[in-house]
DNA sequence: CTTGACCATGACGTTGACGTCAACGTTTAC
DNA sequence: GTAAACGTTGACGTCAACGTCATGGTCAAG
């Protein structure tokens, strides 16, 4: 299929499958015309790295997982290099909560100082 | 007194005081050569500015604290304007946290499928 | 007089993942 | 044959808060 029939089926633009193809992740193969062709596994690539980059993480972190693909695993998380990859990104996601969390703290002290009884609902962050 | 002092007695960089002036933040007067002239206050504001930034406030979010003390409160917090910005970036800051706690569990959850075991350590985020 | 420290404005670079033209070739449908 | 719909490669714009030159004026010390 062409770059416009496999936007359509992964729900990406165009442009983001040129830029995934710039950025080194999805090489496509070109028909005579210079046109890029994509396979059903290319399909399955873009919506790896989607589903990647909806939960936070950027293209370069999503290339282990698309490696992985095209090296045949069935998981584009089967792979060491991946599973790297999410135990970091675990460690960063718990860093920025904690660093939240202390400026939820300090920005509500803040509040309440400045405005008693602004903040006093009980309701907790979960 | 004049740029350079005022940024080092307030840890930033004299850039920084002139894109604060370029954003309408902090407006020096000029003496006769043309170097900006600021005084004690200037250098309150400044701080000002910095704490905010620090605890995840932008420049437009600290342009009430900074309104605030110019019209002569004692805390750039003191005025309707700036609670109504806690309480806004409070918000934001509840919504980040339950948006990143959403992706933890996302995250580890894939891990956990993906290599059972590596996130098992009970240590919760607190 | 000249070096060096300070000041000024202006403008490009940074970061990530694209959006949005521009200018042009290709294919398809009628 | 021609217009619509598709494809191609650049290349600039976006968002924030400055960093980093480039170029040049001002001022005190030696």
């Amino acid at each position: 299929m062409r770059i416009g029939e496999l936007a359509r089926r992964a729900g990406v633009s165009t442009r983001a499958l040129r830029y995934y193809e710039q950025q080194g992740l999805i090489v496509a193969r070109r028909s005579a015309n210079g046109y890029r062709e994509y396979s059903e596994a290319d399909l399955r690539l873009v919506t790896e790295i989607r589903s990647l980059l909806t939960v936070g993480f950027t293209l370069e972190d999503a290339k282990p997982f698309v490696a992985c693909l095209q090296a045949g695993h069935e998981s584009g998380a089967s792979c060491p290099e991946s599973v790297a990859v999410y135990r970091r990104k675990l460690a960063e996601i718990d860093d920025e909560i904690r660093a939240l969390l202390v400026r939820r703290a300090e920005v509500a002290g803040q509040l309440t100082a400045a405005c008693p009884g602004c903040v006093l609902r009980k309701q907790e962050v979960s």
